[in-house]
Formats: C-alpha cells, structure tokens, sequence
DNA sequence: GTCTATGCAAACAATTTGCACAATG
DNA sequence: CATTGTGCAAATTGTTTGCATAGAC
C-alpha cells in the first residue's frame, strides 16, 4: 500500500528513487509523461541542487523542444507535493532537489557545487533558552562548506 | 553631534543607530541626503524585515515622487556595505533589515510579522559529527514561530 | 474518448540600466 | 563647481497564464 512496500530499501541516503518520484506522482493523480519521467531521473542521480535553467538545460538533450514552462509548471508541482524541496541561493537564485523525506535531518552544502550531505544533529534538541513568546513552529539550519572535491580543485 | 551625544549608546540589541548608518554611508563615501536620512530612520524603527515595496510605501509617505529603482539602489548598497542584511522569505520574496553588526547571533523570525529577535545560542559551538571532508565556511540557524501579538491576532 | 500535459506566445512581477536634471559636499 | 544621487522610461530577468493541440489513461 504505502510506497514502502515489502522489502523496499531506500537509497543510501533516503531520496526517493525515481520509481518512487513516479509513484507519488501516479498516487496525487499526475499522469507520467516521457519529460517527467526524465525530470525524475535527472532529480535522483544529482546530489546537489538545480536551477530551472540547469533543469531545463538537461531536459533539452533529449527534448530539444522541451518548454520553459513546463519544467516550472512540474518544479512547483513536484515541490507541492513535496517531492522536491525548494532552496532559495542568495547568489543563485531558486533551486531544487530530491527531498529526503523520511527523517528529520539538517544539510551540510557545497557552496561551489552545491552537492549536499545530510546529517542528524538537531540544535532544537538542545534545551535552549529563547526569548519572548514565541509559539515555534520551524526552523532552519544549514552548514555552508566546501567539499572534498572542490577544496582540491579551487586550491 | 550624534545623536546621543557623547555617552553612546548601542541600542538594545545592538543594531546600528540610524546615525551610525548615515555615518557608515559617509565613511564609505556616499553622500547624505534626506533619502537616506529617512531610509536610516525606517530601518532603526523597525524590527522586522521589509520588502523593497514596504521600503518604497514608507518613503512615499515622506517624498510623494521617490522612484522605485532609488529604493533599490539605496538598499543594494546599504546591504554591500553590511548596513542591512538580506533574507529571502520563500512566500514573500527578498526582504531587508538593519544588521546587527557586534556580535554573532541567530534570530527567532515571527513568520506573521517577520518581527525578529536574536538569541545567543549558536549550534555550531556543539561537537557534533559531520559527514565528509566538508571545509566550513558558513552556517545558518533560524528559528520561526509566531510572536506573542501574532499568537492572539491569528487566534 | 476523455481529460491532462505540453509548447507557444504573451502577460506579469521584480529588479536593473541609461540618461538628463537636481542636489550634496 | 565638480561629482554623485534621483526620477523617468525602458530594458532585462525570472516566472506564470491562456489557449489549441498532442498524448496518457
């Protein structure tokens, strides 16, 4: 019944794997098309985030026709559906990625590559004095790095 | 001479005063003028974050003809010179507030009135175990909740 | 066959740029 | 008075919408 199956076993870090981008997109009603189908696959074989632009730049090789709109029209549609989790670079713009969606967890991001790691540790867990009153309701937390590869290669 | 004379005093939360601001913008040598003045003063007067419309709507108040483009001249350069910083709200877009410049902090963001209160608590002083050879450069912690005006308004 | 997805063109919003005139230091 | 700031209009970029046709179920 639920995407879990019998013996399913996740991607090593929790993504949806294609098949199950096109099963939660079968589920909300969408119909699969040859554009979301490769959509899916460019979105589970990329560690890091995409632009439309990257999106539709991949698209374009096997859909050279393949429409600006489109791919926004299934960015925010796979994003409402919480297949994609949204990003929005303050040098880059509005990005993308496969959303990890069975565990809480924070990021640890490449800010040359943008290829991004997961890790447990949550700061709310800490007790933590706050001020004022506030009803908290989320929160956000991300290291910004380099990785190993880019170290080497922006020397 | 400043405002508060010689006894100066960082305001509560150490923000700049609108003063320090217009002397920030002097030492980088722009030049003061009642645009800026009033732009300072929206600045220190407000808590939360402002959209460049916000910005524009509040000048207009003071000079019925200010331009559009003077207010985003004026806030790009204001957040070059780390006068104000930059946040960009998924819903509401790219939104300003003044900076606080003395001490490293995070803030708790009333996702209602983008209110902002900051917090000295800093996970990054945790030992916590990250994945991969990541070099760090960055981080970012936000808390978002509703304030206590918020909690009672949106009952 | 019915209904959704796509591509095209056009609309729209947010932000930036070029230029002549106004204002600051 | 020399130079920077401003307002106006137009350009640019990123994203969304309306509509006819192609494609999925």
């Amino acid at each position: 019944m639920t995407k879990k199956g019998m013996g399913r076993v996740l991607s090593e870090q929790g993504h949806n794997s294609d098949q199950e981008m096109l099963a939660t997109m079968s589920r909300h009603g969408w119909r699969i098309t040859d554009q979301r189908r490769t959509l899916a696959q460019i979105f589970t074989s990329n560690e890091g985030y995409l632009s439309p632009k990257d999106v539709y730049d991949q698209m374009s090789l096997k859909y050279p026709s393949v429409s600006f709109d489109t791919v926004y029209r299934n960015l925010r549609m796979l994003s409402e559906m919480n297949v994609l989790e949204q990003f929005y670079f303050m040098e880059g713009g509005l990005k993308f990625k496969a959303s990890c969606l069975d565990h809480h967890h924070h990021h640890l991001i490449c800010i040359n590559c943008e290829k991004t790691l997961t890790f447990e540790y949550c700061p709310m867990e800490q007790q933590m004095a706050l001020p004022g009153n506030y009803k908290i309701l989320n929160h956000r937390f991300e290291i910004y790095g380099l990785c190993e590869e880019c170290q080497e290669s922006t020397v």
